[in-house]
DNA sequence: AATCCGGACAACCGCCGCCCA
DNA sequence: ATGGGCGGCGGTTGTCCGGAT
């Protein structure tokens, strides 16, 4: 064997990527590449292995990556396509263009599970409204305090994405309630969360999941949601599901 | 004002499959 | 055919921040 050995972590640096790393990765992507992330932070004269680099980049730097709120759409997508394919968070990213299998983790850990478990314990809905995060960009360097940057309009909240290099990755909007910085969610009927499969949905199902994952033309809109596959090759079940379930392209309450 | 606590998310760790020598 | 490097993936942890007390 010729290759070098994996992870020499001697006098690799951990923890959170400083702005003057998130530059030197990124321009040095920019000029050469990523096609041996291993040999890239030596390359690049970075203290960091190539493991680090490649998630900081693919999760963070990316140019083509959507920042921001998950909007309703893509929520329900995630809780479908999660019903379907369970933890395999690079497939579902696969079908939001923009997200990381990252991203799409922690939302599920962090908020899609806990409103899916209250469901199924039949829990009734506390209230009516869900929270909205401001949008808070944080680029983590030793001068952190400074390189947080939001403003507040009357009642919308507009943050920018200043990543590396002051590029802008994406502005997004947040529209809140402005008596009490909360949005109203509709209520939807229960059996949105138990929908019944047939035999031949789930066949569809089991053959789908051995084929590859394909994109399909997501708009920002499920009123926009083509469907690629239609049931020819098997793989209807699930875009069809997602289409019944979005009568209303809001999510339930809990 | 200080402290505590929980939520959110960035980053790390370990495993697995593919590919190449 | 085989063994090891590498990239990718999912689970987990660490850290920061805002709200509550």
């Amino acid at each position: 064997m010729v290759r070098a050995p994996c992870c020499e972590k001697k006098g690799l640096k951990k923890g959170p990527w400083t702005l003057e790393e998130d530059e030197i990765l990124t321009s040095y992507i920019n000029k050469h590449g990523h096609s041996n992330w291993r040999a890239l932070p030596k390359d690049a004269g970075l203290l960091r292995c190539g493991k680090s680099c490649r998630l900081r980049w693919i999760n963070y730097l990316r140019t083509d990556i959507k920042r921001g709120n998950f909007s309703n759409e893509e929520e329900q997508i995630i809780i479908k396509m999660h019903e379907l394919l369970g933890n395999r968070w690079s497939a579902i990213a696969a079908k939001l263009p923009g997200r990381t299998d990252n991203e799409i983790k922690n939302m599920w850990h962090t908020h899609l599970k806990k409103r899916l478990l209250n469901t199924k314990n039949n829990q009734p809905h506390s209230n009516t409204k869900k929270r909205v995060s401001k949008q808070k960009i944080k680029i983590s360097d030793s001068n952190a305090n400074s390189n947080s940057m939001e403003t507040t309009s009357s009642n919308c909240t507009f943050s920018s994405d200043f990543s590396s290099q002051g590029k802008n990755l994406d502005n997004s909007i947040i529209c809140e309630d402005p008596e009490d910085s909360f949005v109203t969610m509709p209520q939807i009927d229960e059996s949105f969360w138990s929908e019944t499969i047939t035999d031949d949905e789930t066949n569809s199902m089991t053959i789908s999941h051995e084929l590859p994952i394909q994109e399909y033309p997501y708009n920002n809109s499920l009123e926009n949601f083509q469907n690629p596959f239609d049931d020819d090759d098997g793989m209807g079940f699930w875009v069809d599901l997602l289409i019944r379930s979005e009568e209303s392209t809001e999510l339930p309450e809990f």
